[in-house]
DNA sequence: CCGTTAAGTGAGTGATTACTCACTTAACAG
DNA sequence: CTGTTAAGTGAGTAATCACTCACTTAACGG
């Protein structure tokens, strides 16, 4: 799992306010974030990778801390909330016969934005690793999963009847925590148990989401 | 989330060769890895939350790394492969009519272990936490995974014609990525995104992974 | 040419870090 | 009573940590 960034991305429309140096060393620390984890990076080392000395860190973050809440900020607002949202209103103006056809339209373009070099797995990485500390940082990942128009689409489906009669939030539930899971599993967690991954290992993916394995898959409704 | 251990379940059979001031390093290193990390711990703070000096930790682990190892080892031994192995057999030996029964069993099972004292999850935590940093500690993980008897459960059900008819390694995959996805983002990464869970929320689930979410979801092979 | 302002510098500071070592204590065998 | 061994101690150490501050540099308006 190699470690690249296209910091155009990841500072977004802040890129101009900010000097040649600001940026530098923000693309250190999240490069250093990243490999190594928020308490195991120094100032120093984002100071000497950056090019940069240690003070010019401070003058514009107060505290260590500050600098990794203002990266994570910057990584939510113009990786991941575009991650999961970039094409969602296409998509949602469209009709889809089933929720393998939607799936299939919103993965796959996924799956290319992975493959090219256009989303930083490192900005990715940086934020979940920090993910289990920072409830503060939970919550705002939590609210904008939760905000994602989704529900929509499975409406749309579910008044066509071609979906099963749950509940939108719950579906909606499962379906975002097991992309999300496997993402973080994926990428951050066990790249490597994913390491001999087929092409079309993403097909049988969507499959397994949108029509599971079971042969009698047939929507019976879930009883309780 | 809170932080409760079992520690005879951690320990495993060591625990009659460990004085008490051994046993009570182990306890307060698991509980702080669990809540503040690996890097963020010192062995001060360890050393006064199992009320023994600084030098008795290093009495048995020559450093704080090496402790931290002693400890991930017994978790991934005592903790991790039981949840996953427990009761694999029996469940085996019985023939199930659908992936469905199978899963149900083998999860709702887990559920309740979850549910109870039992399952120390701080020590889950405390392992899955430094997994991004630790690519010796994924290969382990990853190899206690694959080598679960999964494919044999699977490789009964094709063969009665209640299963879609992929590799067994692919579903092996399919499932295990889910399950485990899963159980990180509602363990580690994100609490509160399934605070407000139903007790039937796993029966969805289960469907979920099951039978899938397609009211048309008759089995048609993945085409690619 | 001067005055102001903002950007950047790097030696320095006190606190904290993982780890050491000379030492005490206690149990037990001969 | 003595000698040996293992368990445990805690003051001490060099290194590193996040952060500070007096300072330089450069740009720009009047």
């Amino acid at each position: 799992m190699q470690i690249e960034i296209n910091f155009e991305k990841v500072l977004g429309e802040k890129q101009k306010d900010l000097t040649e140096k600001q940026k530098a060393i923000i693309k250190a620390a999240c490069l250093l974030f990243a490999q190594k984890g928020y308490t195991a990076t120094s100032t120093r080392e984002i100071a000497q990778l950056a090019q940069v000395a240690e003070g010019t860190i401070f003058k514009n973050y107060a505290t260590k801390d500050e600098l990794f809440l203002a990266i994570t900020d910057l990584v939510i607002e113009n990786i991941i909330e575009p991650f999961f949202m970039t094409g969602l209103e296409e998509i949602f103006a469209q009709t889809y016969n089933s929720l393998e056809e939607a799936l299939q339209a919103i993965i796959t373009n996924r799956i290319q934005l992975m493959q090219s070099e256009e989303l930083p797995v490192a900005a990715i990485k940086l934020v979940v690793q920090e993910l289990p500390y920072r409830p503060q940082l939970q919550s705002k990942v939590a609210a904008m999963l939760e905000k994602l128009p989704l529900q929509e689409i499975l409406k749309n489906l579910q008044e066509q009847g071609k979906l099963i009669d749950w509940p939108l939030d719950v579906m909606q539930k499962l379906i975002m925590s097991s992309i999300v899971g496997f993402l973080i599993t994926k990428i951050v967690m066990l790249p490597q148990f994913f390491a001999h991954e087929l092409p079309d290992y993403t097909q049988y993916w969507i499959h397994f989401i949108a029509g599971g394995l079971s042969k009698q898959g047939d929507g019976e409704k879930c009883e309780n």
